[in-house]
DNA sequence: GTGCTGACACAGG
DNA sequence: ACCTGTGCCAGCA
């Protein structure tokens, strides 16, 4: 029988590590967000680069504005995307304009308890 | 196998 | 606020 391999929106396979990031990913609350470094953390393997190429390949199937740099800056080139997001979901921001800034302090999720 | 690059983290200037 | 160097891990030419 046909060996389904969990895809993303983009087809794209998803390793077992990939897999596990972005259901923690998914896994962040609203008006809350996790460094990459958190995330790797977290899952105890890879490291922050490894979390940020996932985001980069198949991150189209989950709140990827939630994911951002330990210093709460966004993704390049979605600033003004994850910054929509952020109003929509009251996340604590230290700038409301660009450069965008999420408080982290306020906004970090110690992770899916 | 080697070297560069990358949706990173941290320190220094 | 910005750039540079170094460290960590994985992917690619």
């Amino acid at each position: 029988m046909t060996d389904v391999a969990p895809e993303d929106a983009s087809g794209a396979v998803l390793d077992d590590f990939a897999s596990r990031v972005l259901d923690v990913v998914d896994a962040i609350p609203p008006g809350h967000v996790m460094s990459y470094g958190d995330i790797a953390e977290y899952l105890g393997e890879g490291g922050p680069r490894q979390v940020g190429r996932v985001m980069a390949v198949s991150g189209g199937g989950v709140p990827w504005w939630r994911v951002i740099h330990a210093d709460g800056t966004p993704p390049p080139g979605h600033e003004h995307a994850a910054l929509v997001r952020y109003r929509e979901e009251g996340t604590p921001l230290r700038s409301s304009r660009p450069p965008v800034r999420v408080e982290m302090r306020l906004a970090r999720w110690p992770g899916a308890l």
